[in-house]
DNA sequence: CTGAAAGCGCTAACAT
DNA sequence: ATGTTAGCGCTTTCAG
């Protein structure tokens, strides 16, 4: 129900002059008289005048849009990241088009497709938890539609993709455990196909190993990081019949739901069970005891995602596969130093 | 740097038809030969087809897209009724383009323009902190643009929004601190001139009111909801010669702030300081002590503000506008239970 | 039953 | 210095 807006037509018509006069007015072509384009930028500015995006995306096969689909936009590691995103995305002129898997193999390949249908420029990938089968991203390879993807990852030799160093941010978080008296590190990991959960499983059992611990199988829990499972994890490793002095969650969720659960035993973090993990800078400080976590640059990690696609997009060449891996810090606060 | 996607001309010349002709087949147009429509349909088929959206705007005037301006991303409120307009929107087929203000006005107004620019087919907004001049809204409201406001509203006469009985909501927790014992019940408020501030600031002094209380000026500090602004607020009420016995924030921020000034000055919460607030489900929970606070409905705030919006979009009719006021629900958690 | 033509808004090569 | 034409992909009269 919308009026129409101004077009070029519009403008030639009441200027007397032609279509083409008008467009090149607006751009100061060289050999058109002063005269005529002060008139015609007159009044396209005072009619408002903005080239239709439809008929320039049509005319020269770009929409100026990129599409980004994630896990979910509530948790706020991927509303941050997105932040990033739209940040570098607005200042190349650039707009975003998100939608969210809900962890959801079928649906990652729905949202997929729809932005592919709508003609983005280029997409920014985090894979959903169910996805063990890539094979959906073999046409936009083929097609060589730009792609970049961030966190969870896959195809990193074909793509282009945004990553921290998970086996050396899990491995220090074991150590920084150890050294704080912790000796039954448990871990509650991700979905085991996930390369997150891979890499942190790597570096938390080269961790152990720098310490001179020993794996220990039952201290090491698959959850599909839901708050629930978490939950499941959580009581699992504190029923054992030794159980862990210290957990380390491999996200924000586990460890909000870990947290909660180990309080609920009436245990204290961290004297009886240390606790550690993947997190941000907000959610560490606003949980009591304020949580030593590995803090994601998650705008950051945005931010290079999008320029990383701007440039593919940008390039005529074909694909120049990077992995670029952020730098992630270890804070320490309060859920692991043991008063002892 | 993307190929070019299959277009009907591609296909009717493959099959030595007119592009006509594969047109109608595809929407299954009564007298044509079922043939040829097989035909068309197979070869579109593997060939996988999608109608051009850019072609299709340009012919219909309609993009279906829906422009979301919000005053950032990041805090899980906003964020989770983005969620909520995503459902609706793509239940519909329609595409959201999300952009945040930083709660700027200058980037509120540059933001609404690029989404214009873009030709979306409506709006849905929630008003930037700074926003005091609604003049910008002029322009669309007379353009006849589908527009829709929520939480922070303006022009409620002329657009739809959605919201939650401020009013109501806050004299209900002001009662609720008064029934748990407190006497001297401060409210860190917005910023003046926002619709939620002032109607928030209503519904405490009507509670203040019903419960036999009277309003004390220097219990009531606004501020511009920030971290900072709330810690500034906190310290300046707790600092007072007669320091409230509870604190009402106005939202998530700043009750986040006022916890962690409150505990770093060693006070409890509860007994010294209760606490209470405007918050979402999850953080209220994740914090310690649990906060009692009003709980807003924020992902179906965004599927009703999307439904509102869709149906202006769809009707031919000059706006009908509607206010929709959505059920906030008060549930007691620890913050507000002294022991006395 | 199917094709040709116009038009949505714009640009660029090709006239004049 | 400016106008004409064609074409990006699609639908919809209008012809036949």
């Amino acid at each position: 129900m919308t009026k129409r807006r101004v077009s070029l037509k519009d403008i030639a018509s009441q200027l007397g002059v032609s279509v083409s006069t008008v467009s090149r007015a607006l751009k100061d072509h060289p050999d058109l008289s002063p005269a005529i384009i002060e008139k015609v930028k007159q009044l396209a500015a005072k009619w408002n005048y903005t080239p239709n995006p439809l008929a320039m995306g049509l005319l020269k096969q770009q929409t100026n849009t990129i599409g980004v689909v994630v896990p979910d936009i509530v948790t706020h590691f991927y509303s941050s990241i997105i932040s990033g995103i739209e940040d570098i995305a607005k200042a190349n002129g650039y707009y975003i088009v998100i939608s969210s898997s809900q962890e959801s193999y079928k649906k990652e390949k729905e949202n997929l497709n729809n932005l592919l249908n709508l003609r983005v420029d280029g997409l920014i990938v985090c894979l959903a938890q169910e996805t063990t089968d890539y094979t959906h991203y073999d046409s936009i390879i083929e097609a060589e539609i730009p792609l970049v993807f961030f966190d969870r990852v896959c195809r990193t030799e074909e793509v282009s993709s945004v990553v921290i160093d998970n086996v050396e941010a899990a491995k220090e978080l074991t150590i920084h455990l150890y050294k704080h008296g912790a000796r039954r590190i448990a871990h509650i990991a991700g979905p085991s196909f996930l390369n997150i959960t891979k890499e942190r499983i790597e570096g938390y059992r080269k961790g152990l190993q720098l310490c001179g611990l020993t794996f220990d199988q039952n201290l090491l829990v698959h959850t599909n990081m839901s708050i629930e499972g978490a939950a499941v994890a959580t009581n699992k490793l504190l029923s054992l019949k030794y159980p862990p002095d210290a957990i380390f969650g491999v996200n924000d969720t586990v460890i909000f739901s870990a947290m909660k659960e180990i309080k609920r035993k009436g245990l204290k973090i961290p004297d009886d069970v240390a606790l550690v993990g993947f997190t941000d800078e907000f959610h560490a400080t606003v949980v009591e005891p304020n949580l030593t976590a590995i803090t994601h640059p998650t705008f950051e990690i945005g931010q290079e995602a999008a320029r990383l696609l701007l440039n593919e997009i940008k390039s005529d060449k074909a694909r120049t596969v990077q992995q670029i891996s952020m730098q992630a810090k270890l804070i320490e606060r309060e859920s692991s130093v043991k008063l002892k």
